[in-house]
DNA sequence: GCCGTTTTCGGCCCGACTGTTTTCAGTCG
């Protein structure tokens, strides 16, 4: 059972609970319990066979005993019974925007309905309308919800298709005059790799003006909620956008509050009434006095919780608090410590450009080096180099090097496939050649996972390849990661020395944020790679940053972040 | 069901908007 499965049915007793009307707070320890296993970057069967199923956040007796029944028997007793409790569909009921425990309770109970179809059907022919408490309204806006439910194809999409919709959105908002400080928040500020919704702030003393301009916006093709404070519109591309505004001086308060993590805020609620005060939007407020203090910043927030600064890419409501108590958040890897691209293609073989117009950019952006890593000839869809195309753009580039005055490095290199036994597909001689060597799997992705990590491994202990590119090869929200045991790989990239790449393309964000936060606990080197096809795509070094530090990462962790002299050595490349 | 710089028992984040209500419950973020 992988950590999925198990997540899921912790997810699914918790909504269950919430119908039967059990305790809130034991609803928020299943529910905790599950988010905390989905997002482990070990395999929960890993950590119960090791008997560590406890060092997981919020898994006390009853949930340890629980998850190892679910492990050994594949089934659990407690959940088994309480599906037989409730139709089956009542869980997909809920998830329809609107639909919460109570109104699925009440249709269940009071109409008989079982499943979404048969909510559709009751909606339509007036019988949830009628019930007490219910109304026209009411029904007509499930009715729509759960149509826009039905025509959406997935709950979350690519941080790479949204940030920049959301982008435009907020630059369009800030032009109205009644509003300052017009900034992204939420999941998106925080560089999750998928996000479902735009939240979006700002400081206004006459609100109201500002969610009429929002709401107002020609990109609005619905208006879901519109109070004086705050705004949820649907958008023409099927988005939701939401925007919360307050007084300038409990900015940032607001932005602290619809950054989240919800979680994250939870916990630092939780620490902040243990210390007799009460966090909000608005500031924090002495529980003894009901004065009310507001801050300029957000550091000065968490320092008035006794608390280090948390980056917004660490406040997912894991452990980030209990280590800022201590002072363990680290300064994590940014934008500025990066010295050079170490995956780029030209036209060579897919890429869209020549060589010096890929160097060019990469010298605009301030880099000491970039790694030209076109295909090998495997890969003959992209155009892969035969060995005799390799050398004579290795000749080229020699020379184009001795035209540099100012130090830079085209460093030579490929992204070589790892065939389906784990072999290069460069002879070792060529190999040997090349400054720095990119290997990757692009073929036989459907391999059971013993043979994967075999192959792998076997890539890895070629002397020759010094970075694994987009070690899963997912797309995300299009393909999924191959079948691979991660703890193998990391230990055999620790002892061939391997980076493993952290590719910043935004469709692959691979290692992701979880797998990278293990690497460093592990000791495992990093490189953060643009996996560029087209000059412009050097510009999405910030979502792999990102991503790095979403997993702990910090300038020490990651190769090149190093000088190019030193660079060179890790490589064993001498000049 | 979990958890501890007041606690192994008694707590467990905070506020806005909507609809159907004459004062609030449900849902969401």
């Amino acid at each position: 059972m992988n950590n999925a499965a198990v997540a899921e049915v912790f997810e699914n007793i918790g909504k269950l609970l919430e119908v039967k009307g059990d305790s809130s707070f034991k609803i928020r320890a299943y529910q905790r319990v599950a988010r905390e296993i989905d997002h482990l970057p070990v395999d929960v069967t890993a950590l119960a066979e090791e008997g560590r199923l406890r060092s997981i956040q919020g898994v006390g007796d009853e949930i340890e005993k629980k998850i190892l029944e679910l492990l050994e028997t594949g089934k659990l007793a407690f959940y088994e019974q309480l599906l037989q409790e409730f139709p089956p569909g009542l869980i997909e009921i809920m998830s329809v925007p609107s639909v919460g425990p109570k109104m699925a309770t009440r249709l269940w109970k009071e109409l008989g309905v079982t499943d979404v179809t048969g909510m559709e059907a009751a909606l339509r022919d007036g019988r949830v309308a009628t019930l007490p408490r219910m109304g026209a309204k009411t029904a007509e806006n499930v009715l729509h919800q759960l149509e826009a439910w039905r025509g959406r194809k997935s709950e979350r999409l690519p941080l790479g298709d949204v940030r920049p919709v959301a982008l435009a959105l907020a630059d369009a908002l800030s032009k109205t005059p009644e509003v300052t400080h017009v900034t992204l928040a939420g999941s998106i500020r925080r560089w999750r790799e998928t996000v479902k919704d735009i939240d979006i702030i700002g400081a206004s003393d006459e609100p109201q003006k500002v969610t009429d301009a929002f709401v107002a916006l020609p990109e609005v093709a619905e208006v879901i909620s519109h109070g004086p404070q705050r705004a949820s519109v649907r958008l023409r591309n099927g988005l939701q956008a939401d925007l919360l505004l307050k007084p300038e001086a409990s900015f940032a308060s607001l932005l602290q509050h619809f950054t989240g993590s919800k979680e994250h805020n939870v916990l630092l609620r939780e620490r902040a009434q243990r210390m007799g005060l009460s966090v909000s939007e608005y500031g924090i407020t002495d529980t003894a006095t009901g004065n009310l203090e507001t801050f300029a910043t957000e550091e000065a927030i968490y320092k008035r919780l006794g608390l280090q600064f948390i980056p917004p890419e660490l406040r997912e409501g894991g452990d980030e608090i209990q280590r800022a108590e201590k002072g363990l958040i680290p300064r994590l890897v940014e934008i500025a410590d990066l010295k050079g691209d170490l995956h780029a293609h030209t036209e060579w073989s897919d890429g869209h450009t020549p060589i010096e117009v890929m160097v060019a950019a990469a010298r605009a952006r301030g880099y000491q080096y970039l790694a030209i890593t076109d295909h090998s000839p495997g890969l003959g869809i992209a155009r892969g180099l035969t060995p005799d195309r390799l050398l004579e753009q290795l000749r080229i580039i020699h020379e184009m090097n001795r035209t540099f005055t100012d130090g830079f490095r085209i460093l030579t290199g490929s992204e070589v496939n790892i065939k389906a036994d784990g072999a290069l597909d460069f002879p070792d001689e060529v190999l040997a050649e090349l400054d720095v060597v990119v290997a990757s799997v692009h073929s036989a992705m459907g391999q059971d996972a013993v043979k994967m990590t075999d192959r792998i491994i076997r890539a890895m202990e070629s002397p020759h390849m010094d970075i694994f590119g987009h070690p899963t090869t997912r797309l995300i929200g299009q393909r999924d990661p191959i079948q691979v045991d991660m703890e193998a790989v990391f230990a055999a990239a620790k002892s061939t020395r391997t980076a493993l790449e952290v590719n910043a393309s935004p469709s692959r964000l691979d290692l992701k944020d979880i797998h990278v936060r293990r690497a460093v606990e592990l000791g495992v080197m990093l490189v953060i790679s643009t996996d560029s096809h087209h000059p412009d795509q050097l510009a999405q070094m910030p979502y792999g940053v990102a991503t790095a530090r979403r997993g702990w990462a910090e300038p020490v962790h990651v190769l090149n972040t190093r000088p190019l002299p030193d660079l060179l050595a890790y490589l064993g490349r001498v000049d």
